[in-house]
DNA sequence: TAGATTGTTAATCGATTAACAATC
DNA sequence: TAGATTGTTAATCGATTAACAATC
């Protein structure tokens, strides 16, 4: 299938698709049309379904789309397939639980390793391991690292920030609640939780008034 | 001033304007004009004077707003002042890292207990605890909580979100990787990391594309 | 006064939705 | 064939950007 450009909303959209059709059981129907995963997801059936033509062009009239060819397609558009190799800044309780965390190969992301200003001795083998933040350059050069995760407290997130991109890296993902200032041809992506509370409070606040 | 219904894109954008000015130091400028901002978060400036004006009478030509009173007029449009309180399900590392976590209390929202299958034995006093599932609804009801966040693993998700429904939760912070099938009035935030991952794989993959 | 900045009104842009033809 | 579903073309909607008047 020829590659289309696509916009960041619909971009964004895709991989709830695939995570939802991931989750649909083996032994169920093979086929699923536009319109039942947008009425399982409670989205507008015109939208998934172009969403779903950029990607993919295995849907069927009457049918819908064979679901396991549509998983493949999504995530092969998304890159998932060949799978980013990142580090990670930062090993406190957050740091900590997005390294431990195994589901983001399913999404292409593998975290190989996080740096640290107090390195912890690694346990057993197969964790990945917690390196001083002394070998950060060295390690990001061997591996040709691409991505960098910071989950290092905010006043510290732009000096680490700048040392990331000293050493090679391309894309950040920043979970730090601070503003990074970066050169245009570096990509942050800020996983920024007060806006997800901002969404939510405001919706509180209509609830609490409605009531009153 | 006007209490004004705001787009969703305005209301994701009004943290951050905060958080940045925030960060400014104390004993800078006390003024700061639209455009000082825009430049300084990478913005259009008539984006972030729009957005302003929506939640500020404040600005005056040739000098800009007042920075403390911008930040209470965001806070305040943004429900800040009266915090929310919550309780989170799921003590993993990624909850507990949520619960101590200290910078949520500027943004209104206050996390009183976590609840897990397994609780902790509370260790100090000063430390949330963490409480065991069958507590959920009496704590709920006795406190009159609101807003419940979700970090337990996905297949537990959606159980744990029909419970605290029934609790008499009206808004749910998501941060399982599935989708939650909630009734029209409750409001789901879905933390989605996918989608973060998303547009950053998209960057690198173009980046690997243009060097070929 | 001149210049910087605000806030508003109009124009543009992009994304979503609606309508419809094509297909199995 | 009839009906369900796809994919495309046109219309609507909303958000962003541009232009400009108002103000200190």
């Amino acid at each position: 299938m020829e590659r289309k450009d696509v916009s960041k909303s619909v971009l964004k959209r895709l991989p709830v698709y695939l995570s939802y059709l991931r989750s649909l059981p083996e032994n169920g129907t093979p086929y699923i049309s536009a319109t039942a995963l947008a009425n399982a997801l409670g989205m507008g059936e015109v939208q998934v379904r172009k969403d779903l033509a950029l990607v993919s062009d295995g849907g069927r009239p009457k049918i819908g789309y064979f679901r396991e060819s549509l998983i493949e397609d999504i995530s092969q558009f998304l890159g998932y397939d060949n799978t980013t190799d990142a580090i990670l800044v930062g090993a406190g309780k957050l740091g900590q639980a997005l390294l431990g965390y195994g589901g983001f190969e399913a999404y292409g992301l593998n975290i190989l390793a996080a740096f640290d200003v107090n390195p912890a001795p690694t346990e057993t083998q197969d964790e990945k391991p917690i390196l001083p933040m002394e070998e950060l350059e060295a390690f990001c050069r061997t591996n040709q690292i691409l991505m960098g995760i910071i989950t290092v407290p905010a006043q510290y997130a732009q000096q680490v920030c700048d040392r990331l991109i000293a050493c090679g890296i391309k894309a950040i993902w920043n979970f730090a609640p601070i503003h990074l200032d970066v050169p245009d041809n570096i990509l942050v992506q800020h996983e920024n939780m007060a806006t997800s509370l901002a969404v939510l409070s405001m919706h509180l606040q209509v609830q609490i008034k409605d009531k009153k």
